[in-house]
DNA sequence: AACGAATATGTAACCGGTTACAGATAAAAG
DNA sequence: CTTTTATCTGTAACCGGTTACATATTCGTT
């Protein structure tokens, strides 16, 4: 492999104006850079980026910790993180803390040794210290997904989870329901509460309403299902479910084929989320649909604004959800 | 941040000796040695990684190259590649190629620039003489996923894909099938060949055999209702389908429940690959499954094996998979 | 014609490690 | 009590870029 210093002295010029010709940065005669690019060309130069990196102390890359890519929200935001990164030059370290704090300590250490240029940051647990000192420390840009916003230095990238909630309240409402329940999501989860909350405001004036609607689910399919046989048992009329998540919602979902219970003519489901699973059953679940793949492109360009110097201060960007009505909602006839 | 001539100077020793207390080599005397690990932990001294990798030509990074991280059988994958590589103290770059040659190409450019110590490519379109050109140009280390073993420096990881489409076959035919029909995936991949070839040496022999009871699907969820529909077209009376993978499968599974079938009364569905959303179905998917997490884990071992310079020739490592029986295949009673 | 500003290029230090080589000391061998 | 060998430590070059600073040249001004 050839370096900036065959180039140079086959070029006849000094590093500095090679390095000068590649960054195109300063000044160059228009002969000279001719001449640089000839030499380059021929010795098929490429700049060696970790040199440059230590040199620089900046290396292209960025990393994105998430609690688990098997979780299937995650490939998507993955997929749109990488795709923005690599439209402007940027590589991606993908990092699972499963929502540990050492783990994800851990990863900020080694990534700060590699000079990372900045961190796109999706954790339930880590606390809003931890994520000051890890900013202020060493102002490594970062950006955060699904986390309540603060007024830190760190950018946040978010859904109208509250908004979201009564959407899917209303919808329910809307196609007849009498009494609908909701499977919420870990409580030390931001977009469960928000989610939960906005459930509950919006169904408390109800006479049927009652604190036991609420039943605890996991975010997983299994978690969904529990809740939705624990919910039977204690309120048997219970005609419409708002899941916290997509998963819980297919859970509960199946826990209705396994009863029996057709859906949606006893009982209607809706999730949260918009995962591609939603599509996979029969009936498909209606959904109140996150911009997932926007969100993490969102969260990728915001992250790479701020390497480059621009947008400094900490914003908030809370993106729209969406209802997708499909087979497990649908209007009663009467 | 401390760097070694900091811990150098306050220990009153040379930077070579407090690398050589870092990297465990060469001689270093008890006293000297306790004398720099104190200086170390009141700096806080961490080597720099970036200035390591530029000396050392070792970054501590690998990269996984796969088609989509968002086709869900990836992220499990990938999963067990970030798993192994962390617990080795190595970090994993993401990238999604879309099994376009030229990013996998541009990809593999710039990941050579980044001194990555070796790559885990998992590919479908990509011949084997870039593979070959890949490994040759500069020795990096290579391992690959579900390719067709070959006799270059790379090793393949990949599971029984010819015995696991015969296991289907046998247990569709074990469970009174008369009339079993193929969804095969795109021909390009080794896998979908495999798995077709697999079926058709076994059923060939049988009088209801049918070039036209293979029909082409996508891998894809919709690929596989169409198979289903196109297939129940022209055959009525099949009464097992083994899918070349899950994702068709479901798909398959989604097109008899629309189209009033019961599964599996009328017609048993069995796929492959074992992804975590056969589950989610109810019945849940009968599939051949494949030890997904082994295989990642297998690529991330072998990779860091070859890179740490012990098992410098090629291997294959052929996994082996398994029926996983469930609700879209049964006994039938006769 | 004189002069400051803009343009063009080179020198050398620096980023922060690793490591070849050499010199010094201590232990083992003859 | 030498000589050999193993152990210990330091000096300085090197990895391959970037960039501050110095110097030289070319313009546009007055």
């Amino acid at each position: 492999m050839a370096t900036i210093r065959d180039v140079a002295k086959l070029a006849g010029v000094s590093v500095a104006t090679v390095s000068r010709v590649i960054n195109q940065n300063g000044y160059v005669t228009k002969d000279t850079e001719q001449k640089v690019r000839k030499v380059i060309e021929l010795l098929h130069y490429e700049p060696n980026a970790v040199a440059r990196g230590l040199a620089g102390k900046q290396t292209g890359t960025i990393a994105f910790i998430l609690p688990d890519i098997s979780n299937p929200f995650f490939p998507e935001v993955a997929r749109a993180v990488e795709d923005v990164a690599q439209a402007h030059g940027y590589t991606v370290i993908l990092c699972n803390s499963d929502d540990e704090g050492h783990k994800e300590r851990s990863y900020i250490e080694v990534l700060k040794k590699k000079y990372i240029d900045g961190i796109i940051f999706a954790s339930n647990t880590m606390g809003q210290e931890d994520m000051q000192k890890l900013y202020h420390i060493d102002d490594l840009p970062v950006v955060a997904l699904d986390r309540a916003p603060t007024n830190q230095t760190c950018s946040v990238i978010r859904s109208k989870n509250y908004a979201g909630a009564q959407m899917a309240v209303n919808h329910l409402l809307s196609i007849g329901c009498r009494k609908i329940a909701h499977i919420y999501g870990p409580p030390q989860f931001v977009t469960a509460r928000e989610r939960l909350a906005g459930y509950q405001e919006l169904v408390k004036k109800f006479p049927w309403y009652s604190p036991d609607l609420m039943v605890p689910g996991n975010f997983h399919l299994d978690g969904g299902m529990k809740a939705a046989e624990q919910l039977l048992r204690a309120h048997p009329d219970v005609d419409g479910i708002f899941a916290g998540n997509d998963l819980m919602a297919l859970g509960a979902l199946k826990t209705m084929s396994r009863l029996g219970i057709r859906v949606p003519e006893q009982i209607s489901i809706c999730g949260f989320d918009g995962i591609a699973l939603t599509a996979v059953t029969e009936p498909e679940l209606t959904t109140i649909a996150q911009p997932i793949y926007e969100m993490g492109a969102t969260a990728a360009r915001v992250l790479i604004e701020k390497i480059q110097g621009n947008d400094t201060n900490a914003q908030e960007y809370e993106l729209e959800v969406e209802l997708v009505e499909r087979g497990t909602t649908r209007k009663k006839v009467t």
